[in-house]
DNA sequence: GACGCTATTATGTATAGACATAATAAGTCA
DNA sequence: TGACTTATTATGTCTATACATAATAGCGTC
């Protein structure tokens, strides 16, 4: 009823004038006293308000110093991070998947670098294919490490994808992702349905539990995948 | 002294155990109220560590039906977008940067499609290299619209680079961002030192005071750029 | 059993008060 | 002047309380 002012109004009002330039780059906010004044609110609102836009870039706070609008702001994207099939059919198409390819072996050299892991260590190395409306989507070249998830073994991968298989069976602690262009190898050219060196858009994710490595995975799309994201 | 325990211990003994899987993917999760019991302290703290793992996508939050463990962990990336000079430095290269062409004229087609423009406008079309080491690091090709920035047509970005220039001077309420792989084009690949047609990776910035354009532009870099990011 | 109302419950959020902490400013002494 | 100490101040954070809200469960009626 009585529709008190939430701590979430307040953070859309403090980044309104933070675009507009009421505030501009550099310049000094209110305290929190003054804007919990200001808004009617009590402090903590205000703080709770402040605390979000600080996490996300836009202001710099220091203590007894104050607030003050970040110099460059909008530091920080946030992109989602979707499983593919759900990517897939977000995008409104039917996702299908295959397995090209499934045998344990020991890493390749580039593997055990990436992953810092010894000679000795046993992979599942898969290759996979992710189809939207039965074109090509998404090309998954996967190493788990049967140290850290031994489960993976006696797991065939036939109809559910790798990615979908550890999110429910391989815990980890901390993760790695990265993105970058490439150049489409042959395995990747082939099941993309590309020509050998046509770019491709690359996302990389290694994954750790603790210190032991889980999993290494290279995920290459079609030049026309592109990752959004609204700021 | 007494130092009482904090949210963010909180959410990281909570994050731990979702890593560890002693609550997989799914699984409900104690109630706010219990939880401050375990830990020792109050519902407020616990709720301020559970938000936050709900704004992260870890966990799904439900009046009444309490929180579980997010079963498709949509995870979050943050990845940093800095500014270009910053980001070189910070590579520990030289900073370099050169402006090839500046025009004023009517947005292209391709622009007008973007950033939902007519013909009428007029902007600010520049095409500048950023260099890390005297070596190509990014090739920008940015529009700026003389109607939402009018002060860009008394710049001459000589010495100082549009994007900083605009992080100075040009206000803007919403912005979307996009990586992808490309071709390189005549032009990039020239810029760049690359072959026509090999790989690059590209950021393209859109940005919007209110319904009006500010800026449209394409940062292409050599296919060694990666975007990272640490989960 | 289908429907609709009500009670219950977990989360969502605001508030006032308290104390902690970091950074700065002001004051003190050699 | 320079080094040290103390006071001040803005933010950081927790607590306890209160009420709002959404979703569910349970109940009663027809």
């Amino acid at each position: 009823m009585n529709t008190r002012i939430s701590w979430r109004d307040i953070r859309e009002e403090l980044m309104r004038r933070i675009a507009v330039r009421d505030w501009p780059p550099g310049a000094e906010i209110p305290g929190e006293e003054s804007l919990a004044a200001e808004f009617g609110a009590s402090r903590a609102t205000v703080n709770r308000a402040m605390q979000d836009l600080a996490a996300r870039g836009l202001v710099e706070r220091k203590r007894k110093a104050g607030s003050r609008v970040a110099s460059n702001p909008v530091r920080e994207a946030r992109f989602v991070i979707p499983l593919v099939r759900h990517e897939v059919e977000k995008a409104g198409a039917e996702y299908g998947y295959s397995l090209l390819s499934r045998e344990v072996v020991p890493p390749t050299g580039i593997v055990r670098a990436r992953l810092q892991t010894g000679a000795a260590a046993r992979f599942v190395h898969l290759r996979c294919l992710h189809m939207a409306d039965r074109r090509p989507w998404q090309y998954e070249d996967r190493w788990i490490s049967l140290d850290a998830v031994p489960a993976a073994a006696s797991a065939d991968f036939e109809t559910v994808g790798p990615n979908e298989w550890l999110v429910a069976n391989a815990p980890f602690s901390n993760a790695e992702y990265a993105f970058f262009a490439a150049a489409a190898s042959e395995d990747e050219a082939a099941a993309l349905g590309l020509a050998v060196g046509s770019p491709v858009f690359v996302g990389e994710r290694l994954t750790w539990l603790g210190e032991t490595p889980v999993t290494l995975v290279r995920m290459a799309h079609p030049p026309s995948h592109r990752v959004v994201t609204r700021l």
